[in-house]
DNA sequence: GGAGCAATCTTATCAATGTCAAGATACTTG
DNA sequence: CAAGTATCTTGACATTGATAAGATTGCTCC
């Protein structure tokens, strides 16, 4: 006969939290969405109490930042890939689209990344420490690209530049804000954008240096 | 001997109240941030009982939806105006001026008018309503600029590309996620951008039409 | 191996918030 | 002026983030 499991065993959690609790709050965060994610929720579908998660996380806020940070630095690989795996000229594209393939596989990620959640005095070292280095990343791409240094102004502006577009054109389509926003492909989206860019390109003047 | 006022005029509020819940929510929202606005507290500035808004909206997104509503109202006055008034070909440039002068003006609202609390369950008319409107301006601007149809696909194109890009670096900028993000100007932002375009086209091959 | 201790987890509790139901007050219309 | 409707208040409830204090576990050191 076995013997009994001690009681304790069956309401206690043991060990390793954190890790479920991030799993659990990131499968959660793209169900209900970035603002109706609650810990009470995440809690009690790794099977804990609800304050569990406190010794663990300084609050809400530093759990939802370690999702963020998370984002950034699969974002930042994945920019990486499609740069290294791109050929030619189209390598830039190619990150464009890793990057709004990322976001529309993630979309509440994405909103939670770039969300209002986290101010100056809400930041957390992690998410700041991933953030920079995605976007070290694209820039990155950007001087290779341009065949410049990295730290050089020009390559500081194209940066900008290239991140703008991207995450304003992610964001649009992310919000559905764009007709088509949920059927079309991602090519299409950033391959009609640039065409867009052609066109306002050869009607408008470039401001002088 | 003056005549005692009635006790019910010292507790009770009367008459025109969503005008004045939604000017005390505007100012609250910028006091606040976005994420972190109360029905209640809006309420106890108006000097209202916490559940007089119900009344007048059908809950707190409506109340904020509104506000939305009224951000891309303005948005969308302060970009033709900006268009009406620029000249020749900074046209274009001074609409990019007037969105990040108005978010940087409104920066929670501006964030509560891409943020993710309207979905599409969550959304409501006036607010679709205006932001149609908004971006039938942008696009308006730039088919003037192309000197082509309203409708043609070159425009959509473009409209989507200089929406992509303004917002984009408008979303950043109010994020704090550029250097000097505080302290530097709106035309310092738009031309660096302009100019990082720019390199960008230099070096890279638009896709094939 | 066991006593003590720190880490971990739970229960109990509180304050803030969105929301509903029911009653009180003001305005309007016949 | 009476009745009815719109407006506003009070009271209450569920959810959520957070704290405090107690229970349990695992580790350390003798």
């Amino acid at each position: 006969m076995a013997k009994p499991a001690k009681r304790a065993r069956d309401t206690y959690h043991v060990g390793n939290l954190a890790p479920q609790l991030l799993a659990a709050a990131r499968a959660l965060l793209e169900e209900v969405g970035p603002t109706k994610l609650s810990l009470r929720a995440v809690s009690e579908r790794v099977g804990v109490s609800a304050t569990a998660a406190y010794h663990h996380f300084q609050n809400r806020n530093e759990l939802i930042g370690q999702l963020a940070a998370q984002g950034f630095s699969e974002l930042a690989r994945a920019l990486q890939h499609a740069y290294n795996d791109g050929s030619g000229l189209d390598k830039l594209r190619a990150g464009s689209l890793a990057y709004l393939h990322f976001a529309r596989s993630n979309p509440a990620l994405y909103q939670l990344m770039f969300g209002p959640e986290f101010t100056e005095q809400t930041m957390i070292p992690a998410l700041q420490r991933e953030r920079l280095a995605a976007f070290g990343e694209l820039k990155r791409m950007v001087a290779d690209t341009l065949g410049q240094e990295l730290d050089s102004a020009e390559v500081r502006k194209a940066s900008v530049a290239a991140w703008s577009y991207t995450h304003g054109l992610t964001s649009l389509v992310i919000h559905g804000l764009l007709p088509g926003a949920a059927e079309y492909s991602d090519e299409r989206f950033v391959d009609r954008t640039l065409q867009g860019f052609a066109a306002l390109a050869a009607s408008c003047s470039p401001p002088a240096q």
